[in-house]
DNA sequence: TCTGACCTGCGA
DNA sequence: TCGCAGGTCAGA
């Protein structure tokens, strides 16, 4: 489920709510999704810390407390919540922060995809590629990743080891935003479609977050609330329709085992 | 570089 | 009942 856009707007909707509250304590009902550390070694960790921030990496989400961090990954179907009825607690609710104030937050993943680490004050993601929002990630830089491979360019963009944040929805949006086929490799693109890949990257993520994400099955905004990018989208899930620019019916194909979806006219 | 496995829900 | 789904990783 969640890329970029989707973790972006979860933090920007977790943060004002919960910044500064206590952790007062945390229940894990399941304990499958804590990948390097046991409930009692996050509860010992974070139990009576304020939560300082919120950060974000690619698609992952940083919890920053004093001397720890809790790393989320959402998988393909995590959502926080803000509010559920504690009487009758829904399906799938894997985790619950009880904070300060009487505020609750709810971690639900019907598919179990979703992830947790509990790091120290240091979180390493040096074997990840460039986040596209932050200051490295440059023209330059997105050149320089492009030439030192060879591989479909659709394959590239969702490889979170180049770039961390996209996934298939947006690697078909940003290829039919710059007009380049998804069956071309990185190195045949020209200096062109260099340039309008790395303005589409930036371009589509931002709307998408303008937008509070894409929601087409699980996910949810933390107020519970579907997304709004996907009545915007010009390719994805639309095989046979006709293309905004041209008219020409979508094409649905599989690369790299995902579905992708462009115009076989305007993507050359 | 590609495939299968991990999970569950939904729609055809 | 089967295939597919927005992710990631290990192993072939």
């Amino acid at each position: 489920m969640p890329e970029l856009p989707e973790v972006e707007t979860i933090r920007r909707q977790l943060l004002p709510i919960y910044k500064n509250e206590i952790l007062e304590k945390i229940d894990f009902r399941y304990a499958g999704l804590l990948k390097n550390a046991t409930p009692d070694d996050v509860r010992t960790a974070l139990e009576g810390k304020p939560l300082q921030d919120i950060d974000r990496f690619g698609k992952f989400l940083l919890f920053r407390f004093p001397e720890h961090h809790l790393v989320v990954h959402l998988g393909m179907s995590g959502v926080f919540i803000k509010d559920v009825a504690q009487s009758r607690y829904p399906q799938h609710i894997h985790v619950v922060f009880h904070f300060s104030a009487n505020k609750h937050l709810y971690y639900q993943d019907f598919r179990k995809f979703g992830k947790m680490w509990l790091y120290g004050s240091r979180v390493d993601f040096s074997q990840y590629g460039v986040d596209p929002f932050s200051p490295e990630f440059t023209l330059k830089k997105l050149r320089e990743l492009l030439h030192l491979t060879r591989r479909n360019i659709k394959v590239f963009l969702m490889d979170q080891h180049q770039i961390a944040g996209i996934g298939n929805i947006y690697a078909n949006e940003i290829l039919f935003e710059a007009r380049i086929s998804p069956f071309k490799r990185t190195d045949e693109l020209t200096p062109e479609q260099e340039t309008a890949l790395f303005r589409s990257i930036r371009a589509v993520l931002e709307r998408a977050i303008q937008r509070f994400g894409t929601t087409y099955s699980a996910y949810r905004t933390v107020e519970g609330e579907s997304g709004e990018n996907q009545h915007f989208l010009k390719v994805y899930h639309r095989a046979e329709q006709p293309c905004v620019r041209c008219g020409t019916p979508i094409e649905k194909t599989t690369l790299g085992s995902r579905s992708t979806f462009y115009c076989p006219t305007c993507q050359v």
